[in-house]
RNA sequence: GUGUUCGUAGCUCAGCUGGAUAGAGCAACGGCCUUCUAAGCCGUGGGUCGGGGGUUCGAAUCCCUUCGAGCACGCCA
């Protein structure tokens, strides 16, 4: 179905039109003065010059027009040429109806859907998550759902980074505390053992200590580099070795991504691309386009358009080692040869961005992607403390993301336990249902792209606009359902009415912008707009709720009305805050 | 140095394809619970939209300039 603004703005065009003016001045937009209207045109002011005549001249001539329309209760033609439109209200119901029957709330699937990747999480095996990993999970998992809702075929890669030194490291360290573990044992033919030998935890804290000793001990580090040599070329050990980092690390991570509601479809990683790299490099070479300069071999991607320089992008360094640059485009050619996405996305921090910018040119010049292949860099900026400063622990260290979700879990557990009494373990339960929109909320309530203040007190308040107000809300019409239907209430749903009272008019009015909030959100990739939406009907609905005593309603079809309202509030907000990545519990 | 992002209330942020008196929340102050969850609601005060210039009937929004901050700028990822 149309977009609500779509509606009334063609009301007001052909109004235009029968008036004799260009029917695209008819543009309807959300009133900036919500004392005067419910929604307004400029169009008059706009075509005053073009048909020489007073822009009030113009308003009140359309607003003739308008005398009798089924869409607006009243249009008035205010100086110096504003017209002011307060909606129907059985127009404004009757909208509401289809969009609570339609599934997606009458969202229509694209023309053509597209088929798109998106390139998020990027964390490392054989490391913790930090709070650095948190952004892109949060942001990439809520445009994920944005764009699958929107319609389109979309694919979550995680992006594993598993291959390189960091992992020649941990085989390192790992023989020089047990050497005498088989995995080093060139005259060793079996099978190796299922069991690794090492938990997540000292993986976790073998890698530091290796990474450390290589700063300071050149001979450590060249057995490091050895270590990752043998591996990329497929010593049986080491690759036995690695797969046990990678299925330990792989399960970890999985663990701790399922906590934060996030879940990828693809867990595809640096190593898949490494065999492609050789044919890659030869291609670009044979097609003209690499070539070395100071010992390294690179492709140019400067433009004449460019008002800044753009340093060519490096396939390989001077030692011939592939770097970043090899496996990303690695990773587009497998992408377009398996997958073949029209969009691919990259959700990374925006300090990446020249970066990205070099690679995504070198593929485009390169024939890696096709013409029409888009590919799209999200930048989101950094996670600060209240200091303003990058997030860390009290000690100054970075912080792990196991910690941070603990510690906010156990503020949420505080407040609920002080508010109500429940039993313990729905208390923390609970606690971690609101203390995921605390987080996600706070996050995605902040356009991406900027930098953030984290600032736990605030996101995990439930006042203002917050996760937890948005959730209280939600429990608060789910109550009242649930009291409705105990109560014997009709099992079907009920018949929505035109709002009689004002309160109730602001809420159908905000939810009759679902469809064009959702298109927007979509176009810009930008789930900060849900949130701004679903805030906004929060506090229709709260103003709403104080205003009217819904259950003690005498009248039957009245109390219905409401009933069908409340549902409609519910879903639609169900269904954002699902777009965001979290849920609602059932009390709080 | 070059480029880039940003500068809106004491604090955290919206608004930026130009429109009427620049919006929220927090904090401050004052009200509202015998009735559907007060984790709520209502109200008051608080701003030369960094400065200057320009385009326009009309600028926080577009252009130029200036000041200030962050970030990035070939062998890290």
């Amino acid at each position: 179905m149309k977009k609500f603004l779509d509606v009334i703005s063609e009301e007001m065009k052909s109004a235009f039109q029968r008036a004799g003016y260009d029917g695209e001045l008819g543009k309807v937009t959300p009133s900036n003065r919500p004392d005067l209207c419910e929604y307004q045109c400029n169009g008059a002011m706009a075509g005053a010059k073009r048909y020489k005549k007073a822009p009030i001249m113009i308003a009140q001539e359309v607003s003739m027009e308008l005398e009798g329309s089924q869409v607006f209760e009243s249009v008035s033609a205010v100086n110096p040429g504003f017209l002011n439109l307060k909606l129907s209200p059985v127009f404004l119901a009757d909208y509401l109806r289809e969009m609570a029957e339609k599934p997606k709330f009458g969202l229509e699937a694209p023309e053509k859907a597209k088929k798109i990747l998106i390139d998020y999480g990027g964390p490392n095996v054989a490391k913790p998550l930090h709070v650095g990993h948190l952004r892109s999970a949060i942001i990439g998992e809520s445009i994920k759902r944005i764009a699958r809702f929107a319609g389109h075929e979309v694919i979550g890669d995680i992006h594993l980074g598993d291959w390189g030194l960091q992992m020649g490291l941990i085989i390192t360290e790992l023989q020089e505390r047990e050497p005498g573990l088989v995995y080093f044992d060139d005259s060793f033919t079996g099978d190796y053992p299922e069991e690794a030998p090492f938990t997540i935890a000292e993986l976790e804290e073998i890698y530091p200590a290796a990474s450390a000793k290589s700063k300071e001990d050149n001979a450590y580090k060249e057995k490091a580099m050895d270590a990752t040599y043998k591996l990329q070329n497929g010593v049986r050990g080491y690759r036995a070795l690695w797969n046990h980092i990678i299925r330990v690390s792989v399960a970890d991570l999985k663990k701790n991504y399922e906590r934060l509601n996030v879940e990828f479809d693809l867990w595809k990683g640096e190593s898949d691309v490494h065999d492609l790299i050789p044919q890659m490099v030869e291609e670009m070479k044979a097609g003209g386009y690499a070539y070395l300069s100071e010992g390294a071999l690179v492709v140019d991607v400067k433009e004449e358009t460019d008002t800044k320089e753009v340093p060519p992008c490096m396939i390989l360094k001077s030692d011939g080692a592939s770097l970043y640059n090899t496996t990303d485009l690695a990773t587009i050619k497998e992408r377009m040869e398996k997958i073949g996405p029209d969009e691919i996305i990259y959700v990374v921090d925006k300090r990446q961005e020249l970066y990205f910018e070099q690679v995504f040119r070198c593929a485009r010049k390169t024939g890696l992607v096709k013409p029409e292949t888009k590919l799209k860099y999200l930048g989101f900026g950094t996670m600060n403390g209240k200091d303003g400063k990058p997030f860390k622990t009290r000690e100054g260290g970075v912080m792990r993301l196991e910690s941070l979700l603990s510690e906010i879990d156990e503020v949420m557990y505080g407040k609920i336990i002080q508010n109500r009494s429940v039993p313990e373990e729905e208390a923390k339960e609970t606690a971690r249902v609101v203390a995921l929109s605390a987080v996600k909320y706070g996050d995605l309530s902040n356009q991406a792209s900027k930098d953030y203040i984290f600032d736990i007190d605030r996101f995990t308040s439930s006042e203002g606009d917050t996760g937890p107000y948005i959730l209280y809300t939600l429990v608060r019409i789910k109550s009242i359902l649930s009291k409705y239907a105990e109560a014997g209430g009709a099992a079907e749903a009920p018949a929505l009415r035109p709002a009689e009272g004002s309160p109730e008019k602001s809420l159908m009015l905000e939810l009759a912008g679902f469809l064009g909030m959702m298109e927007n959100a979509y176009e810009e990739t930008a789930p900060h707009k849900v949130c701004a939406y679903i805030y906004d009907i929060a506090n229709a609905f709260n103003h709403f709720y104080h205003e009217t005593k819904i259950l003690a309603e005498e009248d039957a079809a009245k109390k219905e009305g409401w009933i069908a309202l409340l549902m409609l509030t519910k879903n639609v907000l169900e269904t954002c805050i699902d777009l965001l990545g979290f849920s609602a519990p059932e009390r709080m």
